[in-house]
DNA sequence: GGGCGTATCAGCCAAAAGGCTGAGAGACCA
DNA sequence: TGGTCTCTCAGCCTTTTGGCTGATACGCCC
């Protein structure tokens, strides 16, 4: 049996270093490459084809990890991408899930949880950590407050300071969709201005 | 020569067992009692007396550790407070300060660095962890940046994502000062908006 | 005593944000 | 085919926010 061949994306070297030598003591498992940007992930995941492209969500500079997540699926749809990252931020699951990840492992997942959900990734099984996977759950059970994948984009813009009119030109919308998509935003997270959202966002979300 | 008595301030039992802990290997230092809010620890400290009171800043409920040091120093002017906590935010800094703490320690320094800050404060010298120095470093080195303690403490209500007229009912004042002192803010954080003052004090600042 | 920093407040104006209603296009599904 | 969801956009109106100028008061320091 050929060992699982993984793809590592993060832009911190000690992190990549970290998972690599874990992911060493595994005999089925075998990193073959290390990017430390989406675009170098994707010319890796080009030449290499890897089974597996484990992938932080938080990218320094450059293309963040979901657009690269999307990239990546166009590019060969083969390939499962795991989501490796600290924030469990309600936005980015739903985002990243939108953008074809199969699985979302938090950085402070047990060694067993991240093999399992490396092996299981191969095999078309969605794999999460347990406090994703709550807060699926509990979107699940309130499916009014879940964010659609174009509100968390635009909620993880907000949360940078954007005013609405850099909102529609960073996302090619028009400012009065930015009102309509704020608008929705503030119903779900049950606030009524721009600074609570932020607020809210940064606590409850997770975000950053 | 008698031990130093220490009152612990901070509302997770974790952190003050841990702490109790710690100086439980010194011989020269003992912790007399605990507190877990800001109202117990008034009353400890009046009852007590204890030479150092080691604080939290970041209270769940009631009293915030701020307020709490500003009447523990109109209490008792001879008891030396320490900060204790999670962040390294510039408000928070300047407002500790500014109530009359002797020293400014972050929860991940060394044990040495705590023991160190302890028997300092009760000979009236000042300890601060290394990051916090590096901060006021370069505050003293850009003066027009540093926010004023009433500056810092709207800055700590804008991040709840307070309007204007709250602001000004929380604090007492009218809504025209509350918009004076946030063009200040805006001023010193080098932004325009609200939004992006809320997001740079999140991302600068350490707040939240 | 005069300057300096801080905190307080007012009024005016322009820009931004928010609330509301309505509506069309495309995707998906029963 | 019709219903639902999502994303898109427009207009209208009110509220909020931000920029500006100017002013008073208090404490501190040289």
């Amino acid at each position: 049996m050929n060992p699982i061949t993984v793809l590592l994306v993060d832009d911190h070297l000690v992190v990549r270093s970290g998972l690599k030598a874990l992911l060493g003591t595994q005999p089925d498992i075998e990193v073959v490459a290390e990017a430390a940007s989406g675009e170098e992930a994707l010319v890796q995941a080009e030449q290499l084809s890897p089974a597996v492209v484990v992938m932080d969500l938080a990218m320094g500079a450059g293309m963040d990890g979901i657009e690269a997540i999307k990239r990546l699926r166009r590019q060969n749809s083969r390939q499962a991408v795991l989501v490796f990252t600290t924030y469990d931020s309600d936005a980015d699951i739903v985002r990243a899930v939108d953008a074809g990840a199969m699985g979302y492992l938090l950085k402070d997942a047990a060694p067993e949880e991240i093999f399992a959900a490396i092996r299981g990734a191969v095999q078309g099984r969605s794999v999460m950590s347990a406090p994703v996977a709550s807060r699926l759950f509990q979107q699940l059970r309130n499916p009014d407050e879940v964010l659609t994948p174009r509100e968390a984009e635009l909620l993880s813009l907000l949360i940078e300071g954007l005013s609405n009119r850099e909102l529609g030109q960073r996302l090619f919308i028009s400012e009065a969709t930015v009102k309509t998509h704020l608008a929705h935003i503030y119903a779900k997270l049950g606030v009524e201005t721009r600074a609570a959202a932020i607020a809210t966002a940064i606590r409850r979300e997770g975000m950053r």
